[in-house]
Parts: C-alpha cells; structure tokens; sequence
RNA sequence: GGGCGGCUAGCUCAGUGGAAGAGCGCUCGCCUCACACGCGAGAGGUCGUAGGUUCAAGUCCUACGCCGCCCACCA
C-alpha cells in the first residue's frame, strides 16, 4: 500500500464529489422508511457561491448523511430561484456591451437572451454545492420558473384571485428609478443619511406667514396641505385658511391632524400624498389629490414645478429649489440633519414614491391561518428566540405587493378587457388556459398584464412546488410537510413567513416542522461580507486551499447557537488539520494490518478502555446531531479522535501489534469505522475514502449509524491510573530536563499501583519507565489521586523547577480543600444540596486532603 | 421609539446552576518506527459593571455600560 504522509484533499474529494453528483441519493416516496425532508434554499441562478451558501448547506448536508445513516428516507430536495431583478440586470449588462437595452430586443427576444443566458451560465451555483459535498437529490432538480413550478405559482394567484385575497388596487407604493419596478416594504431600507432640514416660509392668505420642515424641498410643489397637531396653539388661528405653495401661485388648506408631531421640526407639516407614504395616509383621510410631479425616472416632470426645475433630476431639483427659495427669501433655515434615507435593498438607490395600479395579496386573513399554526407549537424555531420574532412579524403584517415591472418572472396570469375594463384571472378548473373572451361583456379584446410576480411568491411555495404541487403526487403525500428548514435569519420574514402562509394556506398544514436559523457570515472585523467593501472571502478558494471537508468542518463548528460567525482562517487550518490526523491515523491501521502475524488474540486494557470511551463518544455526538447541535457533534468528534482515539489509543496499542494481539488489530479497525461514520456527516470524503481502503465498502453514506456499546467504569478507571502515571513521569523529565530518551526507573505506591505494574509494557513504552512497586526514602514524586509516582534521585539534578510545580499543585489542592470545608460545615449545603452532590464533595475533599498530605510529605523529606 | 444578540485566556470561540474549556498564539523539550498539518510538558481567566435569587451563579432575575443587528410614518 502506497499512502503518502500528507492527506491531499484534491486527490480524494473531486472523485466523491463527482460520484454523488452522478448517482445522486434519490428519493424513494415508497421505501416504508420514515421520512426525512429538507427544503434547498434556492440559491440565485446567477449566483456564485459564497460563504453563507457554504454554511447553510454544510448544515443541511450533515443533517442529511446523519439521518440517511439513521435509516430514514432522507430527502433533500435541491434547486434554483430565477431571481428577477438580479437575473434580468446580469443580461441587461451583457446587452450593453453590445451597445444595446433590453427595450432594443422587446420582450420576447429579451426573454429568449435569458433563457439561453440561463441554459449556459445560470445553475452554476449547483456545480459549485455539489463540489462541496451536497448528497441533494439531483434526479428532482427544480427552478422556480420550470413547468412543474410556473403550475404551481399560476394556480396559487388564480386561487388567491378567486378567494379574494388576491387584488389590484392603485396606492402609493414604493419605486426603484434604477430597477425600473415596485419593491415590496421588505425590500426597501433605511440608511441614515448626512443632510439637511429646510424650514420653508408659506405664505398665508391674509398675512403672515407658516414655517413647515421637510427634508424634501423639492416635493413641495406636490403638496396637497400643510398640517398641524389639533392642540398645537402656534397654529390653531391658522386653521382653516389657506397657505401659498412657494414659488407658485398654488394655494392649499391648513388642516388638523394627530399624527403630526408638534415638537418635530416647525410643528407643521406639509402633506404631499404622492411622494411620502404618512403623507398618502394623511391626505386620504382628508380627501386629498396626489399628485406626483417626479417621474418615473426621477425626474422633475410635470408643468407644476417652476419652469428652471422641469426635466431635473430629482436631486439636482433639491438643490435648485433651495436656491429659488433662498433668493425668494421663504428659505428660513437648513440645519444639518440624519436623514432616514429609503433606498433599493438590490441596488442602494434611494428609492421613490409611484401611484398606479399593482396587484397585493390580502395578507391578514392569511397570517391569521399561519399565526394560528404557531400558537399551536406547531413549528419548532432554533433558536427559540426567532419564534416570537417571527409571530410578530406576522401579526403586524401589511398586503404585499406582489408585482413587478420586470420581464423576467412569472407573468401575471391576468387579462384586461379592452372594451369594458374587467379584470379577467381564469377560473380554478382550467386554471392553466388564457381566457380568450371577456368573462364580463363578451369581448374579445383581451391584454395580458405586462407585470410579472416578485420572485419571493415563487419562492414562498417552494416547500409545495418542489414536491409537485398543485398534483397530487406521491412525492407530496410522502414528503409533505418537510422536517427542517435550515436558512439564515436574515430571510425569515422573506422567505420563511410567507411559506409557512402558502404552507397553511394551500395544504392546511405547517410547510415544515423545525427551522433552524443560523446566523451570518462576517469578516474578520465583524462586518457584513460585501461585493462593494472587498471583505468577501470566495469559499470555492477555501476549498482550493483546505478542501471541502476543512471548510465544512470549521463552519460547522462556528455554527453555535445561531450566531454569525466571524470568519477567521484559522478554524480552516483546524479543519485540515484534523483531516490530516485522521488520515494518518487511518494510515496507520492500515498499515498496521499489513503482513500482521498473529501470535495472541486477547483484550488488553486498553481496547477496554478505547471501546468504553468510544461508546460513550457515540452517545454523546448522536446527541449532538438529534439536537440539531452540530457545532456539538463536531467538537466532540473532534476530541474523540485526536484527544483519545490519536493520542491515547493508537500510542497504547503500538506494544500490543508488537506482541502480534489480533484483538487489538481488530479493535483498531472496528474503532476507526466507527469513527469515520460518527464524523461522516461533517467531513464526508475524508470519511469515505478512509471507509473504502479500511472494510471495502462503496459507500460509507449508506451505512448504518453506530449504536453505543457498553461502557466499562473499571477499565476507565483502570486506564486511568495508567494515564496517570505515564503523565506523571513525563512531567518528571521536563520538569527535571531529563531526556526524552534516557529509560527510567520509578516506583508506584496507590491504589492504582496494581493496575501500572501490570501493564508494565505500556509504561515502559509510553513513559521510558519501569515500574517497581514502592515508596523510596528519598525520591521525587507525582501525586494523583489514585497513586504517586516516585522518581529514585541521581546524580545532581536542578530541583527548582519541581519544587516550584510541587508548591503551585499544593497551593491549588489547598485552596480546593478550604473551599470544600467551608461547604461541608455549612448546615443549609447538608441540608438543601441533594446528597450526592454532597457526597461528591465530600469524596472531593478526602481526596483532596489526602493529596496534599502526600505532597508535603515528599517536599519535606528533599 | 420597540425588540434581539454579544461581552469568558493575548486572538477567535465553546460552556447543560454543582471544582473554568478548545483551537491558534506564547514558554520549555522533542524530526520517538501514523502524522512537524506533528509529539510531550507548561504558563495564561476576580467569566463587561453593580445589585439580587439560591445551600450553590459564567449559567437564573433586575438595572447599567459598551459593540452589533432587526422592526417602526418623527417630516
């Protein structure tokens, strides 16, 4: 066998990546096995992978090979989002470098480009989660704009239509000028933004004059009213009259409202309903216009605003504005002031205000059938903490607008006649066939909604569409609802809220039983990764550099109890680290059983121990994984193979493969086995090339989960003593700089006594000591609780060293001591503390007692 | 304005009310026949601050302080 001493991921994982890509682990709705499902977060077809990608499908993944080895009909259903804007702006860029817009094409052609940029580029997200591993179901790929899913997305509106909770109504919505499309609230965020607070003088008839505060100069002249608190004095003799728009000879009322603040800013407010959305509300209430004088584009646009500002950019309108208000003297003051700036949460352009017909979804009916679900505990949120969060959300949650200017997306399955205006959705039975005549006057005249779905009401029946929904399809009988939806917290209310409506919706039932939300993936500096910082670390280079399962391994430990894990290289060096140590190790037994004679076959202590210790590891790390804990798993496997399996029992069973022990070839074996299933799920191609060369076995992701053995208290104890004096006799040469080589003699004394002189070969072999029974006059000595090791001086040694460890030790024991007699004299610890806990402490102090009585004996008599 | 998270060793992070842990870094010694991506021995924490509950608090409660995030119509 040919093994080379340094594991090189790149010869081991692109050939199991490519494997399990090409038979993928297929789903069997029939297997009688109970289900375990797992909803892919769809990444963007135009997206690359990035670390939260990395974590979020390192998680599934892991979660998947566990309960496929536990005998569950695992399912992990993969897939891709068409992701509108982000899609239709990467082939809008590659239009432009042919010198063209997407308006050039017109929209088929301009669809067709998509398509075919969608066939090439798109999906390559996949390739990239394959390399990392993903076991998906590859065979029920899907795409949120394919057949299966377009179904499912055009019965879903045409029900949502025909139950009224679907409608197309004008409001004030909000507007990308550089997407060129309405944004849902979610969508849209608030960055505070250096700027100022102009107070404007208006005019009011019969004299005088009303100071009004807006950041927003350049709106006034869509201004509808100014408004002041009902209470406020300033203004209650202004009530009623009419004030001057500046710069224009339009005249508006001075009304009342309570929803002005009369300590913010002048007190009064002016109310321009289509550019500001308290405006809107405000100036519905009273019977107000909106009229918008900014574009589409953003431009100041209408014949309303002062011939110099016509055709403007609305920013550089601002700018004009304050400047013909200034020279009109109506500009009081502009104090700098931190604006609440709105911007495109896809582009970062401030966003801005447009009145026109949009379809919105009825969302409160909706939520109410969803909240009602989770008062009911139906679904399990990790960590807990998002459950609230989550049922607040949906408690104060708005209609959704679910249109979009876009071409790219599902196209609005409405028609509307030409001749009478009716909106024409086709009926539930035959949902899929376009209406050819005006359900209301018979005309034939019939347009399509040019608008298409925001991508999230796609993506929010994700759980339903990957299963075939609306069909009744035995995948959807067998697999719904779906077990743990695993996806960053940032998405909860995008993504997760609104399948979880859908879910209740449409099936009566919760669309997945557990959520488990992890958190973000920071920099070294704790900020956001971002394209526009440079801070983002490319994890395929990751990969490059530690391989996939380093990667894995050090996400996975990061990913403790939801919180956003600041990325630092050196979890990465952990992770291939370990790998290496697990393959040497693996090496090792491999080896081991080349040429192996067999001259004995019986249990030592040691495979004792190994065997007891690793029963208690698989208790343990299944825990771990049953918890959804498997930052738990990881570290715990982590500490059973290097700490226990590496440093303890391969070391200790070197002697026993000398003596030809066959028992001990063969506990090397089984333990490694099983190792490699426990860490199988987190690092999954180490684990299975190591499998393959250790039993011959194809795959190891097929194998059955370990089930723990028995633990053996008294081979652990014993083990112990061993350790103890191994430990205690290495300490002795560094504390005394004796050689690592020079063979020693020492004596034991304790109840561990025994056990080290009959495992005399392990001494001699880990420690360079021979053990005699005794306790000498005049000897340097380790204390443990179950036995001291004396060393016979000779010769001139420097003592200091190990006299100044012997009194810190002593001083410790000490210190132990006086707490745990302070506790044992308190009446109320007898008393209260239930009794083991006190025999524990007092077993504690006899030990302890009996320990520092020993090492002061042996520091007094050098 | 409302809410959430974090504050534990020099750094990055675990931690189940019953004697403070890991990795890296640091000190000392080792290329010991699986592994220097390693082995052995060590040093290093009044667990953000102040109260409280409890026989017992890093862990539970209450305030406060920083750091970060989310939601919200103060223009």
């Amino acid at each position: 066998m040919d093994l080379p001493k340094a594991y090189d991921p790149h010869k081991v994982e692109p050939k199991w990546a490519r494997r399990w890509a090409e038979n993928p682990f297929v789903a069997n709705p029939k297997s009688g096995k109970p289900p375990f499902v797992v909803f892919m977060p769809p990444p963007n077809v135009t997206g690359s992978l990035h670390m939260g990608h990395a974590l979020d499908n390192s998680l599934q993944d892991a979660l998947i090979r566990y309960k496929r080895m536990r005998g569950y009909e695992a399912v992990w259903l993969p897939g891709t989002d068409h992701a509108g804007i982000a899609t239709q702006v990467v082939v809008e860029r590659l239009l432009l470098k042919e010198g063209k817009t997407r308006h050039d094409l017109g929209r088929e052609k301009f669809l067709e480009r998509v398509w075919q940029w969608k066939e090439e580029a798109g999906g390559r997200i996949l390739e990239q989660l394959k390399r990392l591993g993903a076991s998906a179901d590859w065979s029920r790929e899907a795409f949120t704009m394919d057949e299966k899913r377009s179904k499912a997305v055009r019965y879903a509106f045409v029900r949502y239509f025909h139950e009224g909770l679907a409608y197309r109504a004008p409001r004030l919505v909000n507007w990308c000028p550089r997407c060129e499309t309405t944004l849902s609230d979610l969508e849209v965020e608030t960055e505070p933004t250096p700027g100022f607070l102009y107070h404007i003088a208006y005019e009011v008839e019969g004299g005088g004059a009303i100071p009004v505060a807006t950041v927003r100069p350049e709106t006034i002249f869509a201004d509808q009213a100014i408004a002041v608190h009902p209470e406020d004095e300033r203004y209650q003799h202004l009530l009623g009259k009419r004030a001057r728009i500046p710069l224009t000879e339009v005249w508006i009322p001075i009304v009342a409202d309570t929803r002005v603040e009369k300590g913010f800013g002048t007190g009064a407010l002016k109310i321009t309903p289509a550019h500001d959305p308290l405006d809107y509300e405000i100036g519905q209430d009273h019977g107000l216009q909106a009229v918008s004088v900014i574009d589409l584009e953003g431009r100041m646009a209408t014949k309303r605003v002062p011939e110099p500002l016509q055709g403007l950019d609305r920013f550089e309108a601002r700018r004009k504005t304050v400047e013909l208000l200034e020279a009109s003297g109506q500009l009081l003051k502009a104090e700098p002031y931190t604006i609440a700036l709105s911007t495109c949460s896809r582009c970062g352009t401030p966003i801005e205000y447009a009145i026109f017909p949009q379809w919105w979804l009825k969302m409160k009916p909706l939520a109410e059938e969803a909240l009602a679900g989770l008062r009911r505990d139906e679904i399990r949120f990790v960590p807990e903490r998002w459950k609230k969060v989550n049922l607040d959300w949906l408690e104060n949650v708005k209609d959704w607008n679910i249109s979009r200017q876009l071409w790219w997306g599902h196209q609005i399955p409405a028609w509307y006649c030409e001749d009478c205006q009716a909106v024409n959705v086709p009926p539930l039975e035959g949902y899929l066939e376009d209406p050819k005549v005006c359900q209301s006057c018979g005309g034939q005249n019939l347009k399509r909604d040019e608008d298409v779905f925001d991508t999230w009401f796609s993506s929010a029946l994700w759980p339903l569409s990957t299963l075939g929904w609306p069909e009744r399809t035995e995948d959807l009988e067998a697999f719904y609802p779906g077990d743990v939806l695993v996806t960053g917290y940032d998405i909860l209310f995008l993504w997760v809220s609104r399948m979880e409506v859908s879910g209740y919706h449409f099936m009566g039932e919760r669309p997945f039983k557990t959520v488990l939300l992890h958190g973000l993936i920071l920099d070294e500096k704790g900020q956001k990764m971002s394209k526009s910082k440079g801070n983002v670390i490319d994890p395929l280079d990751l990969i490059e550099k530690y391989g996939a399962d380093a990667l894995r391994f050090a996400l996975i430990h990061l990913a403790t109890g939801g919180q956003d894990i600041r990325m630092d290289l050196r979890w990465l060096e952990m992770g291939r680290n370990f790998a290496n140590k697990l393959y040497n190790a693996a090496r090792f037994v491999l080896l081991s059983r080349e040429n192996f004679l067999t001259r004995k076959d019986t249990p030592t202590l040691a495979d004792r121990w190994m065997e007891s210790r690793l029963a208690r590891g698989i208790a343990r790390i299944t825990e771990g994984y049953e918890a959804l804990d498997l930052a738990q798993a990881a570290r715990d496997a982590y500490g059973l193979i290097w700490s226990e399996f590496c440093d303890w029992y391969i070391e200790a069973a070197k002697p026993a493969l000398k003596e030809g022990n066959a028992h001990t070839l063969r506990t090397l074996e089984r333990v490694l086995g099983e190792l490699l299933k426990l860490l199988h799920p987190i690092m999954p191609f180490l684990t299975s090339e190591l499998y393959q060369a250790l039993t011959g076995k194809e795959e190891l992701a097929l194998e059955a989960w370990p089930s723990p053995g028995q633990v053996d208290e008294e081979a652990e104890e014993a083990f112990q003593s061993v350790m103890d004096a191994v430990t205690a006799v290495r300490a002795l040469r560094a504390e005394l700089g004796l050689a690592p080589t020079q063979a020693l003699e020492v004596q034991v004394e304790g109840p561990g006594a025994e056990v080290v002189l009959q495992e005399k070969a392990l001494l001699e072999f880990l420690a360079r000591a021979t053990p005699r029974p005794g306790r000498p006059e005049k000897a340097l000595a380790q204390v443990f609780p179950s036995l001291t090791v004396h060393l016979v001086l000779e010769g001139l040694l420097d003592l200091s060293e190990w006299r100044r460890r012997q009194e810190k030790r002593l001083k410790e024991l000490e210190a132990m001591v006086e707490r745990s007699q302070k506790k044992l004299q308190s009446p109320a610890f007898r008393e209260k503390a239930p009794p083991e806990v006190v025999r524990t402490e007092e077993e504690r102090l006899r030990e302890n007692l009996a320990q520092v009585e020993r090492i002061r004996q042996n520091l007094s008599r050098i």
